[in-house]
DNA sequence: GTAGGGTTAG
């Protein structure tokens, strides 16, 4: 199992078996991924006739997250075998009826905890205790000093007494020392608490080479591992970031006939959700429901989590759901973890109430509630529930820390509001516990930047400079924006220069976007200068940029190249490039590489639902798109909708086109650029002002009309 | 850190 872990996963052909033999790990079997070969075009005029921009074949290789619906699919057709009537359907409560009574239900855990032995009061407590803190203040490095420590134990080592000491002490080293210690005098027989106890003490210190050995030790002295020793085992790897350790060790509970219980099911469950599994994760869960287990707040947290990652809301809606039939009331962990989800889902309304119902059954909330909640409504741009957040959190004196400090200073970057970040930065630098860092440095530059003040910007980074605070990669990549902007070259060249090569950032592919952008609209000399930058940071991009630039260089060439680049792309990164480097083009009046770019661009599946169609309306969204970009897309709508008139093919009643209204303080240029090149087109195209979010609108008979009189006017011409 | 599982920042 443990390679099937690295393998992909094809979540429309996962089967997923039960294994025959019950000491069997759940496990999963997968078909090989399928390549999609859908055929598709920038925008689709007719089944007769592909535009002739449309040769080539989807190569994109981003996989959409599967919602759960299509997860628990496969999962309720192999084995879950209730209800056969009844489709399957999301949010329904997987109730697990077993159809053949001659097999017995098949268990993945056992539904009683781990028995803990129960400790006799110790009256030698406050002696051990002393002893111990003598062992834990002798320096880590002496050895010699330890034993010495060690001599002077003042009750004899027994069981109970040995125990104690090792329970009381802190490093890794040091419980190690003195579990071997007790091992050679060799006075009773070690038994599986004083293993759990020191591998605790591994866990801690992140150990994990040290824990397997202890382990296997076990093993060959024949001393029962039971469910405490597994999951100290199996979070230890977790935490190491060793999964398949992890997945091994569990494996070995069932091979020895040890069934897990909730606490180690967990643990596992918690394992995949790290490994972002979510079928897995479904598939462990829907399992140990089968065998009857009633789930706890930690298993819903774990569930909520996974889903969180893969910005999967049904899967958080499903969660919710369970919890209800299961009848587990959410605590404050389960709130945090399903806000942050709701927040990775893009569901912010949802997260409000949550958060409201949260108090309304009384929870108090704590730094990590308020830092994700606050966090949502910046990244969502919602000004007035962030600031009515934020005058709560005063009003009811809720718990504040370091990071949510930092994170209100994110979210004044994000809401652009530059009073509130300075007051609250200042306060910062008054408190003795709370100075700035260079995450609230890079805040302000966020905001001096996006607001276009690029002498505060500066200000800050001397200051930075000053107070010894480290510039990180997107501090760099703010103040760089604010002096593109600002057209501060040569300052910009020296950041640059200063901080990647003798600040130690390495550039990410952020900084190199921002570096294009800056290249997309400056002018003479300076484009050689920004470029000089760029080829520190990204040869390849540099080198097809002046490709591009180049007459002969031919489409597949400049396919080929831009496929590689995006494949080394980040995936956040890959649409800023693409219209980046459209507007390079248009501004350089090489009209025909932004349409190709443009093309590749929609092929790769950088943007997604650029044209939507229903029967009644046809939409360009253009509000992922760069005005450059945009430009593009009209002129290349307009000319589909200008064959399919000639054509006289259906159209719908409306086209309309989509800007976005620019819900960022310093980004409304889209709809103003759309609204005056459709004007230079005299495309007929309105804004309708009683809409928000930048719709333009034309009808049918208005686009039929426009088309007719600009071929009238071009044959007029010809 | 009570022999074991879950939650904070571009």
């Amino acid at each position: 199992m443990a390679a099937k872990l690295s393998a992909v996963v094809d979540v429309h052909h996962c089967n997923i078996s039960y294994p025959s033999d019950k000491n069997q790990p759940p496990h999963f079997t997968a078909s090989p991924l399928r390549i999609s070969t859908k055929r598709f075009t920038i925008f689709c005029t007719s089944s007769k006739s592909p535009p002739k921009t449309a040769p080539g074949k989807a190569e994109s290789k981003k996989r959409k997250t599967p919602s759960l619906s299509e997860q628990l699919k496969p999962l309720s057709n192999t084995i879950l075998s209730d209800q056969p009537n009844e489709s399957h359907q999301l949010l329904s409560k997987p109730k697990s009826i077993w159809v053949n009574p001659t097999k017995p239900k098949p268990s993945v855990l056992s539904l009683q905890r781990q028995k803990r032995s129960s400790y006799s009061y110790n009256p030698q407590i406050r002696d051990l205790k002393h002893f111990a803190k003598k062992l834990n203040d002798c320096h880590p490095a002496d050895d010699a000093a330890f034993q010495a420590i060690l001599e002077e134990i003042p009750h004899p080592p027994n069981r109970d007494n040995a125990l104690l000491v090792l329970n009381s002490l802190r490093s890794w080293q040091k419980t190690l020392l003195f579990f071997n210690w007790i091992k050679t005098l060799n006075l009773f027989p070690l038994e599986t608490i004083f293993y759990n106890v020191t591998m605790k003490s591994l866990r801690f210190g992140r150990q994990f080479q040290h824990m397997e050995n202890l382990a296997n030790e076990m093993i060959e002295n024949g001393v029962e591992l039971d469910n405490i020793t597994y999951s100290t085992i199996i979070t230890c790897a977790k935490r190491c970031n060793l999964f398949d350790k992890a997945v091994q060790w569990f494996e070995r509970m069932y091979k020895t006939g040890l069934m897990p219980d909730e606490v180690t099911y967990s643990a596992v469950l918690d394992v995949y959700a790290k490994l972002r599994k979510v079928e897995e994760v479904m598939s462990l869960y829907e399992r140990g429901r089968a065998s009857g287990w009633k789930p706890d707040p930690v298993a819903f947290a774990v569930l909520g989590k996974v889903f969180g990652e893969a910005g999967d809301y049904d899967g958080i809606r499903y969660v919710l759901e369970e919890m209800k039939s299961v009848g587990v009331q959410p605590n404050l962990v389960v709130y945090n973890t399903l806000l942050e989800a709701m927040g990775k889902a893009g569901k912010p309304g949802l997260a409000r109430s949550l958060f409201e119902e949260m108090l309304d059954s009384g929870i108090t909330p704590n730094e990590k509630t308020l830092t994700a909640l606050i966090r949502i409504y910046g990244k969502a741009r919602w000004a007035k529930d962030a600031l009515e957040l934020w005058d709560r959190m005063r009003l009811n004196g809720w718990p504040v820390d370091f990071i949510l400090y930092n994170s209100l200073l994110s979210m004044c970057a994000d809401l652009g509001l530059e009073e509130e970040a300075e007051s609250l930065f200042e306060d910062m630098k008054g408190s003795e516990s709370r100075k700035p860092d260079s995450w609230s440095y890079t805040a302000m530059l966020n905001i001096y930047g996006s607001g276009g003040n690029a002498d505060k910007a500066m200000r800050m980074f001397e200051e930075m400079s000053d107070k010894g605070v480290e510039l990180n990669v997107m501090g760099c990549t703010c103040l760089i924006q604010c002096l593109g902007r600002a057209k501060r070259i040569d300052d910009l060249v020296q950041v640059f220069e200063s901080s990647v090569d003798g600040g130690g950032i390495k550039p990410d592919d952020r900084l190199c976007g921002c570096l294009l952008s800056v290249v997309s609209y400056c002018e003479g000399e300076d484009v050689n200068k920004v470029l000089a930058c760029l080829h520190k940071a990204n040869q390849n991009l540099v080198a097809f940029i002046k490709s591009l630039e180049e007459e002969d260089t031919k489409f597949e060439n400049v396919k080929q190249e831009f496929k590689g680049i995006l494949s080394n792309t980040a995936v956040d990164a890959r649409r800023p490039f693409c219209n980046c480097l459209i507007d390079i083009c248009r501004n350089r009046n090489l009209r025909e590489r932004a349409h190709e770019l443009l093309y590749l661009g929609t092929m790769y599946g950088l943007y997604p639902g650029l044209h939507t169609r229903t029967e009644e309306e046809w939409r360009l969204n253009v509000r992922s798109l760069s005005v450059g970009a945009a430009h593009t897309a009209l002129e290349e709508w307009m000319q589909t909708l200008t064959k399919l008139v000639q054509r006289r093919e259906a159209l719908p009643e409306v086209l309309s086109a989509s800007t976005g209204a620019g819900s960022h303080k310093y980004s409304q240029g889209l709809a103003n650029a759309f609204a005056s090149h459709a004007e230079k087109l005299a495309a007929p195209f309105k804004l309708r002002e009683d809409k928000a979010g930048g719709l333009f609108v034309a009808t049918r008979e208005d686009v039929i009309s426009w088309v007719q009189s600009r071929a009238a006017s071009l044959a007029s011409i010809a």
